[in-house]
RNA sequence: GGCUGGGUAGCUCAGUUGGUGAGAGCGCCGGACUCAUAACCCGGAGGUCGUGGGUUCGACUCCCACCCCAGUCACCA
């Protein structure tokens, strides 16, 4: 029986628009936790993918003339799988609600949860504006005279209408979801997560919608053609479509994987992945994901980001300028995972120069500079160690501890920093050291190759700690300090462990890691 | 309006259960060094911890009131 798969999930994003770095940062933040437990020798499952169904998506196909399907074809193939590239994001899966294993999968676990009782038939009262042909949500409206509403697009006053559609019994699971969440404190993450959804559930719930008569794209309900899966109740399912669920060909696949270990929602989707979505799962008699964990919004002058106000962002206008692993850097360095994170130009730029360019960019550059200049290019063979370098030694069991505890909580701001803290500690001993000084003087030479060997043993952990965050800079540094085997066969386990990198060894100095970069503006 | 989160050095933010003189990074000023991407290293200046009360021997940390910002209030991608 093989160990379960661990299983990281970012939410299906929706193709109406093309990506931003909000979604952006959502994908690195799986990649990341994807690639630390990957070096944790785990067999990690990372899913992302496109929900491509709902009025939106199929008004904005019409508006360009196309089919719907061609439409979001077109979408997800010029800019939502690009932009896991560019991103050097490495998902295993790439689910998309349009595909036959989704489509089946929801209309199997649907029709499970109508036979068990889940699902029955109501009437939808709501606002309707014939103008949108659209049925409109309290925040569309405004108030009108009297009772009067008007709907903001056209102004006029919508009409009360009716259809009849099929209902899930979300309430009576109100009980069970409270008695979950108390007795898995952390399955929703942050604290404040937490919190905002009890507080939710204990308000009182009520059964819900889960299918349209008005709309047409989407998954028809099995046993009434008329009506499709509302956008929320088929694109949830993804999670368990994506692995098997519904594939009679799949169910050990899908048992060797479900539940999820993390689900990454930002904080404006949350609910629908700590009520709805439990909820469908217990009525179907399948276990709840480990984790829901809520990260924060990116905040650009203070705001949320807005087309309107264009304060979107493309994630390539930032890594075409500063490169990917600066990317991924700063959104994973710069901003507690959980919390509202402010971006700007000149703060990029400035964590880009103090922690790239002029901390570990120049620290690899200086070292692998010396140990050309001295060594002839070769690692040296180190002699015994001084108080200095076992503290060193030290102080990367320490960094490594910390840091590993810290990515494994998704705190991944306090884990880089540690990685950094080492970094700086790697400078100081150089200054410390003064090695220029000792390549002066001939009957030193044997401390000079001790110092560097440090140095360079330095370089191969950090290589390997900042390797889940950047991957293609420290593919080049472990390339660069002629470590052998491959960087992504290291463990956490092992890093620490001092004497891994051969004497020997030819290590090469190339371009920097991380040029400086003139400011612009 | 109800609820949630937040208001801490110029900027971005940390601050477990109240207790040695309030922290980090960046920026700024000074020093030292030269292996390095004018980088690195050391030191320094700088804050009545939103406002006003209260509890306590003692509160940024607890309680009350108020001000300001953001989000949310169920079918919102």
């Amino acid at each position: 029986m093989p160990q379960k798969s661990f299983y990281v999930t970012t939410p299906i994003y929706y193709v109406n628009d093309a990506p931003h770095i909000g979604h952006a940062y959502t994908s690195v933040a799986g990649d990341v936790i994807t690639r630390w437990h990957r070096q944790h020798g785990e067999s990690v499952i990372y899913l992302t993918g496109t929900d491509e169904h709902g009025t939106k998506v199929a008004s904005k196909a019409e508006a360009n003339d196309m089919a719907p399907q061609d439409w979001v074809d077109k979408l997800v193939a010029e800019h939502w799988k690009p932009v896991l590239e560019t991103l050097n994001v490495a998902n295993d899966d790439f689910i998309r609600t349009t595909q036959k294993r989704h489509r089946r999968g929801v209309q199997k676990f649907w029709e499970v949860l109508k036979e068990q009782g889940f699902v029955y038939q109501a009437d939808y009262n709501g606002p309707y504006c014939v103008a949108c042909e659209e049925f409109k949500l309290p925040g569309d409206l405004l108030e009108g005279e009297g009772d009067e509403l008007i709907c903001k697009v056209h102004g006029k006053p919508v009409q009360l209408l009716n259809e009849k559609n099929w209902f899930f019994k979300l309430q009576g699971f109100q009980e069970q979801l409270i008695e979950h969440y108390e007795r898995h404190p952390t399955a929703i993450a942050p604290a404040s997560a937490y919190n905002e959804v009890l507080s939710f559930i204990r308000s009182g719930l009520s059964d819900v919608s889960m299918s349209r008569e008005s709309v047409d794209w989407g998954v028809r309900l099995p046993w009434d053609p008329e009506q499709v899966v509302y956008v929320w109740f088929d694109a949830l399912l993804n999670y368990i479509t994506a692995i098997g669920y519904g594939d009679s060909q799949a169910e050990d696949a899908f048992a060797d994987i479900w539940p999820a270990d993390i689900h990454l929602v930002g904080k404006d989707i949350l609910r629908f992945h700590a009520v709805f979505w439990p909820a469908m799962l217990m009525a179907a008699g399948l276990p709840l994901p480990k984790q829901v964990f809520a990260h924060g919004w990116l905040l650009v002058g203070g705001e949320k980001m807005s087309k309107t106000k264009l304060t979107g962002i493309a994630p390539n206008q930032i890594s075409d300028h500063f490169g990917v692993d600066a990317f991924r850097y700063y959104f994973m360095a710069a901003i507690n995972f959980g919390a509202d994170g402010s971006f700007s130009w000149e703060d990029m730029h400035d964590r880009y120069h103090a922690d790239l360019a002029n901390g570990l960019g120049n620290l690899a550059s200086r070292s692998l500079a010396m140990v050309t200049k001295y060594f002839d290019g070769r690692v040296p063979q180190p002699g015994s160690y001084t108080n200095a370098d076992l503290a060193l030694q030290d102080e990367l069991v320490e960094a490594v501890a910390n840091a590993d505890a810290a990515m494994l909580r998704l705190d991944f701001s306090t884990g880089i920093a540690r990685v950094r803290g080492y970094v700086e500690s790697v400078n100081g001993y150089i200054t410390e050291q003064e090695p220029w000084k000792l390549a002066k003087d001939e009957s030193k030479q044997t401390r000079l190759a001790t110092v560097l060997y440090c140095v360079m043993e330095s370089l191969r952990a950090i290589a390997v700690l900042y390797a889940a965050v950047m991957p293609e800079a420290c593919e080049r540094l472990w390339a660069d300090i002629g470590a052998s085997g491959k960087l992504s066969d290291q463990t956490i386990e092992q890093v620490d462990r001092w004497g891994q990198l051969e004497p020997g060894a030819s290590v090469s100095k190339g371009p920097a890691l991380f040029p400086r970069i003139d400011k612009v503006t």
